[in-house]
DNA sequence: CTGGGGAAGGGGCCC
DNA sequence: CGGGCCCCTTCCCCA
């Protein structure tokens, strides 16, 4: 019996020491991954350290560059009283291999029942490895008359960080609409700029997004597809930021380009505009202005919404804005004669004058606004005080108008003013602009903007002439050919030469008898 | 040289 | 969103 006891006391003692030696190495082992998990996190944390004081020098770099730029600008301009465009191959080479989008920008201003400015930080910003920015800007106000002689960004983060801080005014004669200068009750303008990263890593996300969207609902289109991704960018995290920071510095802002008051230069109409060749792309515009410039970093789009209004611009165009070239580069068609018309008539035209960024937002009908964000291949400003003949010329085509006197027509082109039904007709018509072209040709490599212009041309290729004449046996591969030639018949000669008389088929033929015949006149 | 005509590209509207 | 349609424009050729 006392051996049996014994032998469990011994049992007991045994399994006590086993037991503290599993607990202990239990422990030792917790212990140690413990150490490592902390040692981990440690790391982390250190490594988000760096990658936050990267940021901020990147972002102090780039807002004393802007500002330099900025000063240089006001330099420049403000004495000049003549304006001059120069266009170097505007749309030549682009393709939509070289074309691709690489970021986005976005800036919305829309009717809203706040004047509070909010500003996202921007989280991500990879320069080095070419990742691409979307900057979103939003702006909301309620009237944007109310809002509009002067309107200032104000950054979320900006107590924070005051470089971010920046300074949209948007008419002169400045009005004060500093946060400071009203009442919260008053604030009637939301503004909100979000940077999205292109990496699907994180995404800064305004509070006005969502009405936004629902804004880009009623704006008479169909809910675009793309809509969501326009003001998303990528489906990644959302971060939000608010705040009320303090009125902010103009064109200090690293990561996104504004219309400043500096750039605006109201009232001044010297426009220059320098279209060069990217060699890295190719022959593709650039509008450079040393305004914006390294502020921004790849841009992939940009809406405006403008008191229910939006502009929209697909842009990877390196778009560069020299102000002290002034020269005229060649372009067989179109625009380089827009962006000459604008340039004469903004020299006399007021309104056309005023048609910067910062009247845009005053004018209620115009938008004009300035951005800089750059890609890996240059520079890009946009800058759209360009072509407001556009609408003076689809007046007089016809009265097909697209301008923005209709309220329909809320989607603004952020180049020429144009207004959209819809998103998707100003994102098509933006093409003009940026030389987008997607369609091209298989056989001999052309390309086209829109498909059905390329359908249009493949005829070309295959001899296919669908439309006859039902006089001559002569056919046609294009309707509107045959529509032509059937005033070969008829004899109709609508165009009369309002100087001689002279009865013409064609607007064309008329135009040049008066060129050459009348060019005195 | 001028005008006529065809071919083709570009842009916008509409369905 | 695709495509048809229309208009404008330029270029080229020819009479």
């Amino acid at each position: 019996m006392a051996n049996c006891m014994v032998f469990h006391t011994q049992i007991a003692s045994i399994m006590e020491v086993l037991a503290n030696a599993a607990v202990a190495d239990i422990c030792k082992l917790v212990d140690d991954d413990y150490a490592v998990f902390r040692l981990e996190i440690t790391q982390s944390q250190k490594e988000n350290g760096a990658l936050r004081r990267k940021l901020q020098l990147l972002e102090m770099k780039v807002a004393r560059e802007r500002a330099e730029r900025t000063m240089m600008r006001e330099r420049i301009v403000p004495g000049s009283t003549t304006s001059s465009v120069k266009i170097l191959d505007r749309y030549r080479g682009m393709a939509s291999g070289e074309g691709h989008l690489t970021g986005g920008h976005r800036i919305s201003v829309k009717p809203a029942g706040h004047n509070t400015w909010r500003d996202d930080q921007p989280i991500t910003v990879d320069e080095g490895s070419g990742i691409s920015t979307q900057h979103v800007i939003m702006i909301e106000s309620a009237d944007a008359e109310a809002a509009g002689p002067g309107v200032k960004l104000e950054r979320s983060e900006g107590e924070d960080d005051p470089r971010h801080s920046r300074d949209i005014q948007t008419g002169a004669p400045p009005v004060a609409t500093d946060d400071s200068t009203i009442s919260p009750a008053q604030h009637r303008t939301r503004r909100s700029i979000t940077e999205v990263s292109g990496t699907p890593n994180t995404v800064l996300k305004s509070e006005t997004d969502t009405e936004t969207l629902m804004g880009l609902g009623q704006l008479g289109c169909p809910p675009a597809p793309r809509s969501e991704n326009l003001l998303y960018g990528n489906p990644s995290p959302v971060l939000s930021h608010q705040d009320s920071g303090d009125a902010l510095q103009t064109g200090n802002d690293p990561s996104c380009s504004y219309a400043t008051e500096t750039e605006m230069i109201p009232g001044d109409t010297s426009v220059d505009l320098d279209t060069q060749t990217n060699p890295m792309r190719g022959d593709w515009n650039r509008y450079s202005s040393s305004v914006y410039s390294e502020g921004c970093l790849n841009k992939k789009r940009e809406v405006i919404v403008l008191d229910d209004m939006i502009v929209k611009v697909e842009d990877d165009t390196p778009l560069t804005w020299n102000a002290n070239e002034t020269h005229l580069g060649g372009h067989s068609q179109g625009n380089i004669s827009d962006f000459l018309d604008y340039r004469e008539s903004s020299e006399t035209n007021s309104n056309v004058a005023t048609h910067s960024p910062l009247h845009a937002f005053r004018d209620h009908d115009t938008v004009s606004t300035s951005m800089g964000p750059s890609d890996s291949h240059g520079r890009v400003l946009f800058d759209q005080v360009l072509n407001s003949n556009d609408r003076a010329r689809a007046q007089a085509q016809g009265g097909r108008t697209t301008s923005g006197n209709s309220k329909e027509k809320r989607f603004l082109c952020m180049f020429c003013h144009k207004g959209f039904s819809c998103l998707q007709k100003v994102e098509s018509h933006q093409r003009v602009h940026t030389g987008e072209k997607s369609f091209s040709c298989t056989q001999c490599e052309k390309r086209f903007s829109h498909q059905h212009h390329l359908k249009r041309h493949q005829r070309v290729h295959t001899g296919e002439k669908p439309y006859s004449c039902p006089q001559c046996e002569k056919r046609f591969s294009r309707q509107d050919q045959l529509k032509m030639h059937l005033k070969v018949h008829t004899g109709e000669r609508p165009f009369a030469c309002t100087h001689c008389g002279k009865r013409f088929s064609e607007r064309s033929y008329l135009r040049t008898h008066q060129q050459k015949n009348h060019s005195t006149l």
